[in-house]
DNA sequence: CTCGGCATCCTAT
DNA sequence: CTAACGATAGGATGCCGAG
């Protein structure tokens, strides 16, 4: 059975989407002058998100610290993020798609896969039709995309990113050769800067000599498994199917990069408090209970450590879940070495329905007075929350570990923001 | 020896 | 000079102790 896949990615979709709001307010377009989205503009510590054509001629990547890209170009117009307006953006653009296609996989907030196989008779020409959703997607909603068609997801994936932007590409079989081995190999999905760098000790610069390499030289380069995908991706080889089903979470964390270093006790307890906070009502929200609890530190020196455990028995408590990250936070910081990123993570999840391995519901946390106190206001602050928005409930720590740590280091207040 | 937990590394948006 | 100034997620890998 032929495949026929879609990628579908959007140009810049953090500033795309910002200029289009923009626009609508009767303003200038910003994709027209050197722009970007940049993190938090009152944290000195953001990096560019998206950023403008302009601005790419500046030399300004994503992914830069919001102050490098203001040296490379000191007229750059930096734009907050607004992740409510993305989600909107992503639904309204995805949902183009889904007239067209029998099956959608959300890649991401701004790409999609689509299946398009067996869909000849409806749309006998697959390129007029990949014009067809990207201008109605331009003329609709205002912003352009890109789409990538091939065989399989990876080459779907590797086309849209060709040129841009408001452009479509094919990468069939037969033009593997012409179109994707004389890329560099860090343009390959799934390698990275690590792996360009070991590539590169063994002469392999190219997408076509990483895939006319010794399958042997590899696995010693890059590892087993990865060693292997990278071979077959290389030769444009992919079986993954286009899955519109989302995955089932494996996790929640949330991290804070903090405005100030934190060195002392209360101040790092504070901050786990806000961090158990947001991962515990996260779980709830999501119906998930998890087995595991995790704590990750980083120093000035960007070194990262983290320890983990696993709990007695699965809990969205934001007790339970605060007092356990103290734990492995006092296990990992013996010496109080100066942080400047605190965060928690909830692994091992147990879904609603997923019972407890073994039996030990007998004098769980729910069943003990102090567990039903602390389940009846988790329960009862989520429901505020609710209500009246998350910004509505504080204690001690609120929802937003930002807010909560600029409150409490800075003294600013809301409005100031 | 194998398995599972842990810490770390790697990659993606 | 290097990496690297972010949040979040998932997978791979190497080590270690238990059975």
């Amino acid at each position: 059975m032929e495949r026929l896949i879609f990628h579908v990615d959007v140009n810049s979709a953090f500033l795309s989407w910002e200029a289009v709001r923009l626009v609508k307010n009767g303003e200038s377009d910003v994709r027209l002058i050197p722009s970007c989205i940049g993190g938090d503009p009152n944290s000195r510590r953001g990096i560019v998100l998206a950023k403008s054509i302009p601005a790419k001629k500046y030399g300004i990547v994503t992914g830069e610290p919001i102050g490098l890209a203001l040296q490379k170009c000191p007229e750059l117009m930096v734009l907050p993020a607004d992740f409510k307006l993305y989600a909107a953006s992503s639904r309204a653009f995805k949902s183009i798609l889904r007239e067209y296609a029998p099956v959608v996989e959300e890649f991401s907030i701004d790409e999609a896969f689509l299946d398009m196989s067996g869909t000849a008779l409806l749309y006998p020409d697959p390129l007029a039709l990949a014009h067809t959703m990207k201008n109605r997607i331009r003329d609709e909603l205002g912003f352009t995309v890109n789409v990538g068609i091939g065989r399989n997801k990876l080459c779907a994936k590797m086309a849209s990113d060709f040129e841009k932007p408001d452009k479509v590409h094919t990468l069939f079989p037969e033009e593997i050769e012409s179109k994707l081995w004389p890329l560099p190999v860090g343009d390959l999905l799934f390698v990275g800067r690590s792996s360009v760098r070991r590539l590169e000790t063994a002469g392999i610069r190219t997408i076509g000599e990483l895939g006319h390499a010794d399958p042997k030289l590899l696995a010693s380069l890059l590892g087993e498994k990865m060693s292997r995908q990278a071979y077959r991706y290389a030769n444009g080889i992919d079986d993954s199917p286009v899955r519109a089903e989302p995955e089932i979470p494996k996790g929640f964390s949330n991290e804070v990069t903090l405005e100030e270093d934190v060195v002392r006790d209360e101040q790092a307890h504070a901050v786990l408090l806000s961090l158990a906070d947001c991962v515990s009502a996260r779980l709830r929200d999501e119906g998930y209970k998890a087995q595991g609890i995790s704590v990750t530190v980083r120093y000035l020196n960007f070194q990262k450590r983290s320890h983990q455990c696993m709990l007695e028995r699965a809990t969205h408590s934001s007790r339970t879940v605060y007092e356990t990250s103290k734990k492995l936070l006092s296990e990992l910081w013996g010496d109080h070495r100066p942080l400047r990123l605190m965060g928690i993570a909830a692994t091992n999840l147990l879904g609603k329905d997923e019972p407890e391995e073994g039996q030990l519901s007998l004098f769980g946390e729910e069943d003990s007075a102090a567990g039903r106190k602390n389940e009846k206001l988790d329960q009862a602050l989520d429901s505020l929350r609710r209500r009246f928005g998350s910004g509505a409930v504080k204690r001690g720590a609120s929802m937003t570990v930002r807010e909560e740590v600029a409150r409490k280091y800075k003294g600013k207040s809301d409005s100031e923001r």
